[in-house]
DNA sequence: GCCAACGTTGGC
DNA sequence: GCCAACGTTGGC
């Protein structure tokens, strides 16, 4: 089963709000890149809920896939903040994806102890100017940083 | 708040 | 198609 790692900015969506709704749209993402990978994720998949430009960045918790990518309706509409003028109901760009809450992790797995595993180090989040936002995570990756916890 | 790195836009 | 200018991301 393919493995990802989503940021939001917890001021915006946390995984302690994901947690107390249980389940929540995933949208507003505005990259080509981040976009595809919405798109190749599966009803199922497990995902490291990352929490970006904040205190302490550094992966949450976990999250798992509950339908797959369908047309954001943030595009458009134009009260949202993530309201693209380009787009149009019958020819929507962007995708979101529906998500649940698995679980939320004791202590925020930083990024300098990300940084510090060697077995990570192909991972774009811990990369120099990576800005990507939806990133695959190896099987592999996945169960270090399942033990890093 | 700063700024490096990146992605996008638009003139040519 | 090139590339400079601009806007955004995101760590610090």
């Amino acid at each position: 089963m393919p493995c990802w790692l989503m940021k939001s900015e917890p001021d915006e969506f946390s995984i302690r709000n994901l947690e107390e709704l249980g389940y929540s749209r995933w949208d507003g993402v505005r990259n080509y890149q981040a976009r595809n990978f919405l798109r190749a994720m599966a009803e199922g998949d497990l995902f490291f809920f990352y929490h970006s430009s904040c205190a302490t960045p550094g992966i949450a918790g976990i999250g798992r896939i509950t339908r797959a990518a369908y047309p954001d309706p943030t595009a458009i509409d134009p009260n949202s903040a993530y309201f693209d003028m380009k787009a149009k109901a019958e020819k929507n760009p962007w995708s979101a994806v529906d998500v649940g809450f698995v679980e939320r992790f004791d202590t925020v797995l930083t990024l300098p102890q990300l940084k510090s595993h060697p077995a990570l180090s192909q991972l774009p989040l811990v990369q120099k100017g990576s800005r990507l936002s939806v990133m695959p995570v190896g099987e592999a990756e996945w169960h270090v940083i399942l033990a890093m916890r």
